[in-house]
DNA sequence: ACTATTCTGTCTACTATTGAACAATTCTTA
DNA sequence: TAAGAATTGTTCAATAGTAGACAGAATAGT
């Protein structure tokens, strides 16, 4: 009767998410090579024979946080404009960006990356990720022909990505909320006029 | 042959932790009375069953966190003199000060009755708990003859007790440790010179 | 007062996780 | 290189937690 499950099972996502978080406090520590299995799932309080019921490896369980965070920040990105046609800089409300809260939900995992700088491709995917973002939902980002899009979209997602960076660098010193304040802000005053036409 | 238990099923830990937690979470926004088992469980990310398989109640989680409270802030208060015959003030490293790591890890429990004033009586049980740690553990904890041991620990108490309150009615604005730091400056300024005989 | 809705407490069949044990393998380090 | 220790990957029976269903109680809305 239970037999076709189209649901996860609560238990799967809190071993997985546990084993998630643990390997990455570790990876604050120590490399991955001096990691143990065992060094996981104590960390994560889990049964080891948990581990292998869900996983293969140490490394498929960082494929798939990449995988979460990805998701995760892309969804997060969107925020601000989900549901909408058009996104008026001038008029946009620093309660819809939840970029920060994201950095924040994923703290170890930026710290790893921002701070530690362990996994440099890792900063790369979210760089790419961000400048597709751009690219692909702001269909009339370059308002100015001879500004390359390709280059804006660029030009915008590190600067992005910097503020998220030095955000985690300096140990989240300040809040989510002030720092989505301070990015409407800057936004304002640089692109105040511009209305995006939004292709999700 | 697993018939007889010497110890605690890690689920029943975390399961338990959760509901805890989830209830707590859920006093920030409203009163007891309010709250269903069903948001408990919602906010827990468990299944009902799970709920009633470890309480019988609401009210049997809010025992449980208090005892755990108590219980974590006894072992954090003597952290630094546990396994010392004798505390000079002197001496003391802000390092083995881990009473603002407990709050911090009981941070939801503690914005509960600190910040938005629920539970009063919670409040009397850490107080009291503070006055008694300092009247048992140091048998010597008044040098002055004129001096009532009694008003002096309440004294000393109380003082910790704001210290901590404040604290958390700030929103943690600083680190534990730059708290610990703090609070043995305090201590050394105006007790330096003592050497606490400990009776644990 | 009546009704629709939510919440409760309990139940069932199923399954993910558990502690413990084990031999095989890999690391230490002497 | 040899011996000792730690880690691995797998197994087992036991059990806590799972989704879902249910009837009855409490609650809200009209």
């Amino acid at each position: 009767m239970l037999n076709n499950v189209n649901y996860v099972d609560r238990r799967i996502t809190k071993s997985k998410n546990a084993l998630k978080e643990a390997l990455l406090v570790l990876l604050l520590e120590e490399n991955i090579d001096h990691i143990t299995i065992t060094d996981i799932v104590n960390e994560a309080y889990l049964n080891r024979g948990t581990f292998y019921k869900n996983y293969q490896s140490k490394e498929e369980i960082l494929d798939e946080v990449l995988e979460d965070v990805t998701a995760d920040l892309t969804k997060a990105f969107r925020a601000p404009y989900q549901d909408q046609q058009r996104l008026a800089v001038k008029s946009l409300k620093a309660s819809t960006v939840t970029i920060f809260d994201h950095v924040a939900k994923y703290s170890t995992f930026y710290t790893l990356i921002f701070k530690k700088n362990r996994y440099p491709e890792f900063q790369h995917t979210i760089s790419e990720t961000l400048k597709s973002l751009h690219l692909q939902d702001f269909s009339n980002i370059s308002f100015n022909a001879k500004i390359n899009r390709e280059f804006l979209a660029c030009y915008r997602a590190y600067a992005t990505f910097g503020v998220l960076k030095e955000w985690v660098h300096d140990g989240f010193k300040y809040s989510a909320g002030y720092m989505a304040d301070q990015l409407v802000e800057i936004l304002c005053s640089s692109q105040g006029g511009d209305i995006y036409r939004v292709v999700i």
